[in-house]
DNA sequence: CAGGCGTGGAT
DNA sequence: TATCCAAGCCT
């Protein structure tokens, strides 16, 4: 596409837009703070699941100044099940920021917007220019498989230096008038038409897209990087007390599943000595019943190979700085990661 | 920069 | 079953 085609590019895609737009929680509000949430729980996440914790979310935590003041594992519960959770720890790190430091008003501009936590360049972008109108890029997966196809971009997606290529091109062909619709608009086109696998032929701009032209629109985008996930063996403690209350530890913020609470586990021992590897360990004090589940459980980038072990705690055993006890009751109200949820289900038989 | 960070759906 | 994702950010 030539840039002297920008005007009848726009028009095109707009009214495209304008007319097929998906009818989405988030598009019938412009509370910035709600399209804040809407693109912090839409990162690496699919519509389709986002708009149920939406709604509840935003139902829980009207205002920035109720999120600011909410208990940290109440807002996680918000969460539980959605993945990546750093993502809402940052969101509310970042709310409060904006509210205690900038008079609950969200930063107009992208410097300013970038310093709060959990805000990266698409996020900034997004936010600026769909609540305030700001012609800022915003781009996204589906904005680096659109303008690599339109412009015939054979740049490897997969390398980060490749976005600034693309933040550049649409800062060239953005349409100034509507950011907010234009950057929404190649989102939509990217997940409903120029999809990996893209329907050409309902698409509004193909036109004007230099791959269709080439017949090359299988082959765009480039992106190399390939996963190789590791593969850990788990050996999970489900360690009761007589008043038949579980024994739950918490694992740090930073890194995997951070601040949920866990039964003791250890990762990579001998089954031979797992009793002795976890007094080495946590200096848990063990007698080991039978193993009573195993099953697999796969994230982004590890696998775990859970094997669950039911214990009792032996009456000399110290409790660890960072553990507690926890009644079934007690145990409904934390959020739990999909093993730990496993791992409860199981043990209920 | 490379790698860590969840989950459920599509192929 | 295996792979790759899907509106990225942080360190």
């Amino acid at each position: 596409m030539k840039i002297s085609q920008k005007e009848e590019f726009n028009e095109r895609l707009l009214s495209w837009y304008h007319q097929e737009k998906r009818d989405l929680p988030w598009r019938r509000t412009s509370n910035p703070y709600y399209i804040w949430v809407s693109e912090v729980m839409l990162q690496q996440t699919r519509v389709d699941t986002v708009i149920p914790y939406y709604e509840r979310f935003i139902e829980s935590f009207p205002t920035m100044e109720s999120l600011a003041e909410a208990e940290e594992e109440h807002v996680l519960k918000h969460w539980e099940g959605l993945g990546y959770y750093s993502r809402v720890r940052n969101l509310q790190a970042g709310v409060k920021e904006v509210v205690e430091s900038y008079d609950s008003k969200i930063p107009q501009t992208r410097n300013e917007i970038l310093k709060l936590k959990g805000i990266g360049p698409y996020t900034a972008g997004a936010v600026l220019s769909i609540a305030y109108g700001v012609p800022e890029h915003a781009v996204d997966g589906n904005v680096m498989r659109v303008f690599s196809r339109l412009f015939l971009i054979e740049e490897d997606i997969a390398i980060p230096k490749t976005k600034k290529v693309f933040e550049q091109r649409v800062m060239e062909v953005i349409d100034e008038t509507d950011p907010s619709s234009f950057n929404q608009a190649i989102m939509e086109l990217g997940a409903t038409i120029c999809t990996p696998n893209p329907r050409c032929l309902l698409c509004p701009v193909r036109e004007f897209c230099a791959a269709f032209e080439e017949g090359k629109q299988d082959e765009l985008p480039v992106k190399t990087k390939k996963m190789k996930k590791k593969v850990v063996t788990i050996r999970s403690f489900a360690i009761s007390e007589p008043g038949g209350k579980w024994l739950l530890r918490k694992r740090p913020s930073n890194g995997l599943l951070g601040d949920f609470w866990e039964f003791p586990q250890i990762e990579d021992s001998p089954a031979l000595e797992i009793s002795e590897s976890l007094k080495n360990e946590t200096g848990l004090l063990i007698e080991q019943r039978q193993a009573y589940t195993q099953f697999k459980h796969i994230f982004s980038h590890v696998t775990w190979l859970v094997e669950g072990v039911h214990a009792v705690l032996l009456d000399a055993s110290p409790i660890p700085e960072g553990y507690r006890f926890f009644s079934e009751e007690e145990l409904e109200l934390l959020p739990k990661s999909k093993p730990m949820s496993k791992l409860l289900e199981q043990l209920k038989k």
